[in-house]
RNA sequence: GGCCCCAUGGUCAAGUGGACUAAGACACCGGUCUUUCAAGCCGGUAACCCGGGUUCGAAUCCCGGUGGGGUCACCA
């Protein structure tokens, strides 16, 4: 996302790039997903696997022969050299330096084997990873736009790998080359990335390209500090759309995880955000992830946004849930949006939105059960609910001011409070205790499903009630 | 453990040597409105990790601790 802000407040271009060299973790149809996310969260790119470019392929699994001839390149340089080394032998090696207390670095053991010894390694088939050579004298330095300079003793790196023994290329020189010919000047990612930096530096000067702009953006943490991961407290994308999330909340919740325009305003649009974005203001410090605060902000979007947009977003929910059909009519439609002004401000999420409007469309709900102990158990109800049904039945124009009075009216006869009639018939016209004000729902349901409702919970409140 | 990064309320964050008696937001707690629940409005609790320097003056600069995080693969 910082990507995206970034390139497209700057005049340049946001690239996408499938690095999917690990086949074993190939997820068949992966992709589809990923742009659908990318999409519906609002960040589109200009070159990119489905969209096309003059760069591509922009999937690595398709530009392995660029690889083996980069590492060709560096093997006949002498810049890298084969490592017939087994995954077990370095295992071993690693776990040896552990328990030494030592920092796990490959020996360069395979670096100065002679001829002979390669071609007989070869001769039993052995297939070689190739290993960069690192330099074990100096510093790498990284320039970093957040972090500023950050300087890496060489001697604490190893020759490490770049081509797999399968002759695909590991990730540090994947991504490198691929920067180099896509021509990526600003590489934007997570912390997690900046101790990779410098191995990467390293494969751009062996390569003779430039080395592009980096800039290590805060990490975003678990709410027990964490790293965030798909097995630690992670959400996808898709799993906010289908809890309900908007993705104008979630952009904006995003956006203020490690930046802030610098002043008192948090709801801010995507063409806000746009705008004001910088890496300058983007902060160091990873920042813990907050589901209460998105939830706010989704309120607030369910709140605030146009009727059409509103409607846009929920008609998927409400399908779904059965409530409108596939094609609703210009009268469904207009019900609709009806409904959807009476609860919106009550909703945090598009699910509870939906959930809240539900018996506007259904008359087989059922009765809250605390709402039924509180509300239906005195003797009387059944017949206040009558009477109430009779009193709605002389209104002549069923609006919300007409249907009050009647009410009104109706308790002042009674000489009852007005809680004693409105709260069992909320019950009975909704099957809750809580929503929007009474003769809102009263006037929206309509005089015909008021009477209905009023009358089957009398009904049922004879015939499932204990008598006293 | 080595290397690297970071450090303002529970969380996100303003703050870049004096305007700090440290903004704002979420959450929490009150109040208000109301037929209920929300929303809205008003108010409250709550923070500069510790220790040394530098300076007339430090949340802010320096050093050292401590704490948190990241990373050390033929994963990305």
């Amino acid at each position: 996302m910082f990507n995206f802000l970034f390139a497209r407040g700057n005049g340049g271009r946001f690239i996408l790039r499938l690095e999917d060299t690990d086949f074993e973790r190939h997820v068949e149809g992966a992709d589809e997903g990923i742009f659908a996310s990318l999409k519906w969260l609002g960040l589109d790119w200009d070159e990119g696997p489905d969209t096309g470019g003059d760069y591509g392929p922009y999937r690595q699994s398709e530009r392995l022969e660029i690889y083996r001839q980069e590492a060709e390149r560096l093997l006949s340089a002498g810049l890298a050299y084969p490592c017939y080394c087994t995954p077990q032998e370095l295992a071993a090696e690693r776990e040896e330096a552990r328990k030494a207390g030592r920092a796990p670095r490959y020996s360069g053991r395979c670096c100065g084997l002679a001829a002979e010894a390669r071609a007989a390694k070869e001769a039993k088939g052995v297939r070689p990873a190739v290993r960069l050579k690192v330099p074990q004298t100096g510093q790498t330095v990284v320039e970093d736009l957040i972090r500023g300079t950050v300087v890496f003793e060489n001697a604490t790196l190893d020759d490490f790998i770049i081509m797999k023994s399968n002759g695909v290329p590991t990730y540090n020189f994947a991504c490198v080359v691929d920067d180099a010919m896509m021509k990526i000047t600003h590489v934007i990612r997570a912390e997690e990335h900046l101790s990779n930096t410098p191995k990467q530096i390293l494969v751009f000067r062996a390569l003779g390209y430039p080395v592009p702009v980096f800039a290590h953006v805060p990490m975003i943490l678990a709410p027990d500090r964490a790293k965030l991961s798909k097995r630690h407290g992670a959400t996808g994308v898709e799993e906010f759309r289908s809890q309900g999330y908007m993705p104008e909340a979630l952009f904006n919740y995003l956006a203020l995880l490690g930046w802030s325009p610098g002043d008192e305003r948090e709801l801010l649009s995507r063409d806000e955000i746009l705008r004001e974005f910088s890496l300058d203001a983007v902060s160091k410090h990873a920042a813990v992830y907050d589901v209460q605060k998105l939830t706010w902000l989704n309120s607030q979007y369910i709140n605030t946004v146009p009727q059409a947009r509103l409607m846009e977003a929920a008609l998927p929910f409400f399908r779904a849930a059965g409530l409108v059909g596939e094609a609703p009519s210009a009268a469904e439609e207009e019900y609709l949006v009806r409904v959807l002004e009476t609860v919106r401000s009550r909703a945090r999420t598009l699910v509870e939105l939906t959930d809240m409007a539900a018996y506007f469309f259904r008359d087989d709900f059922a009765y809250d059960p605390k709402g039924v102990q509180k509300f239906f158990k005195s003797p009387g109800v059944p017949e206040l609910l009558r009477r109430g049904s009779e009193a709605l039945a002389e209104v002549e124009s069923f609006g919300v001011t007409e249907t009050e009075a009647a009410y009104r009216k109706l308790i002042a006869e009674l000489g009852v409070s007005g809680g004693a009639l409105i709260h069992p018939t909320r019950l009975a016209l909704t099957g809750r205790t809580v929503g929007p004000g009474l003769f809102d729902v009263i006037a929206l349901l309509g005089k015909k499903r008021c009477l209905e409702r009023l009358r089957r919970a009398a009904d049922w409140i004879e015939q499932n009630m204990p008598q006293e």
